[in-house]
DNA sequence: CCATGAAATGAGAGTAGCTGTCAAAAGAGG
DNA sequence: CCTCTTTTGACAGCTACTCTCATTTCATGG
C-alpha cells in the first residue's frame, strides 16, 4: 500500500521516478509510435507483431507483455478514470442531463489535446478493422460498468439493477455511434457539435425535428 | 436467375432442393451440435475446431468454409431479417415504441420457440467468453443498420442521419444488456418482464420509481 | 447410362497472434 | 562489489485462420 509519497530524496516535485520505471514508460511509447507508424504506412493487418517489436527495438516476447492484444495497442483509453473523478466532482444538484453533458464535453477537450492525427488514426480503425472495433466495444463494457456506478451514487439507485444497466450501455451504445459517424465522415464535422445531437436524442428521443 | 419453381418434378409443396442443397444443410447442423455438445462437455476455449471437425465428420477446412470464424458457429442469429419483417408489416398509425414492443415479444418467442438449451447456451457463452460476447457486439452493429432502416422508413428520416443511427444504437445497447443481464443471474428472471423494464427505461430513461 | 462440367470436400502447407518457460541481462539496495 | 528482484529475449508450442490443389460428389445433356 501507499504509493509512493514515501522516501522523496528528490525534493523537487518531479516524478522520482526510478530508472526502471522511466525506461519502462519509454518502453511503451516506444512500441505505441513504432505501431502508429506502420499502420499508417501498409495498414492493419499487415503489420505484425514481429515488425514492431523490430522499429520499437525490443523483443516480440516484450511487446506481448505490455499489450495483451494487437488491439490494445492502439486502443489507449486512458480517460475512463478521469471522466468518472469529473462526474464525481459535479454539484450533487444538478440535473443529471446537465452533469452528463458537462463532462462529455470536458473529455473531448482532452481528447482532442493529444495529437489529433492520433484519434483520428484510432477512430478510422474503428470503422475499418473489425478486430479493433470489437476490442473497442468490449472496452465500452468496462466502461459501462463504471457509468453505473457513478449513475448509482448519484441516484442512489442498485448499480447491478437492471434499468441502471440498460440506460448506462444504451448511453454507451449512442456515444459510441457518434463516434463512428464522425470518422466515416472523414472527421469533417465537429465533434463537440455531434455530441449534443447525440446527448438531445438520448435525453428525448427521435423528436420532432427535421432530420 | 429464377430459383426453383422449374421443373419441380414432385408436385408436393415441399422444398424440392437437391441432393447438394439438403447436405449442405445437414453438414451446417452437424457442425453446429458437434460445437454445442463440445463446449457444453469441455469449455469454449479447450474445443478446438479439429474436434468439432472430427465429431461432425467433416475436414477442418469444412468447417471454416461454412463458419468464417468459431465464434459464428455458436452466434446464429437468423433472426434479423424476421424481425425486419415483422416490423414493416406493423399498422403505419401505430406508435412506434407499440410497434418496438410487439415486435420484440414475438422476437422473444420466436427465440423460445428453439431450444432453449442452445438459447441459454449462447448467452452463458456471452457472459463467459470475451470473443463471443465481441463477435456478438460486433453483429449488432449490422443489426443497427437494420433498425436505422426501419425506422428510417416509418418516420421519413434519413437512415444515414446522426440522429437515426444514434437512437438505433442506444436502443440495441439497451437491449444487449438486457440480455447479459439475463444470463448473469442465471436465466431465472422471466425474458419478457425484463424487456417490458428495459423498453420503459429507454422510452422514459431512468424514472422515478424505487429501483 | 455415360460423359462432361461444376461444385463441394479433403489434405497439406503456411501465416500470425498469443502463451508459456527458462536463462541471461539490467536495475535496486546493502 | 555482491546479492536479490525485475525485466527482457530466445525459443518452443498451440491454435485460429488462409490458400492452394487434387479428389470426390452431384448435376446435366446426350
Amino acid at each position: 500500500m501507499t504509493t509512493m509519497t514515501e522516501r522523496t530524496t528528490t525534493p523537487a516535485d518531479r516524478p522520482a521516478l526510478g530508472l526502471r520505471e522511466r525506461k519502462k514508460i519509454k518502453t511503451r511509447e516506444a512500441i505505441r509510435t513504432a505501431t502508429y507508424g506502420l499502420i499508417g504506412e501498409q495498414g492493419y493487418d499487415a503489420t505484425t507483431i514481429e515488425q514492431i517489436a523490430e522499429r520499437a527495438e525490443v523483443s516480440p516476447s516484450t511487446v506481448f507483455r505490455y499489450f495483451p492484444t494487437k488491439e490494445d495497442i492502439v486502443l489507449t483509453d486512458e480517460y475512463d478514470p478521469l471522466i468518472m473523478e469529473e462526474l464525481r466532482s459535479r454539484p450533487a444538484d444538478e440535473p443529471w442531463p446537465d452533469s452528463l453533458r458537462y463532462v462529455m464535453h470536458r473529455a473531448t477537450q482532452l481528447g482532442a489535446d493529444e495529437d489529433p492525427e492520433v484519434s483520428r488514426l484510432r477512430t478510422r480503425l474503428m470503422v475499418e478493422v473489425p478486430a479493433v472495433r470489437s476490442r473497442m466495444m468490449q472496452s465500452m463494457s468496462s466502461t459501462g460498468r463504471m457509468l453505473c456506478q457513478a449513475i448509482a451514487e448519484r441516484t442512489g439507485r442498485d448499480p447491478e439493477g437492471l434499468e441502471v444497466r440498460v440506460y448506462a450501455m444504451s448511453l454507451i451504445g449512442g456515444l459510441m455511434e457518434t463516434s463512428l459517424y464522425w470518422a466515416e465522415n472523414g472527421h469533417r464535422e465537429d465533434f463537440q457539435a455531434l455530441l449534443d445531437r447525440t446527448l438531445d436524442v438520448l435525453q428525448h428521443g427521435l423528436g420532432t425535428e427535421k432530420n
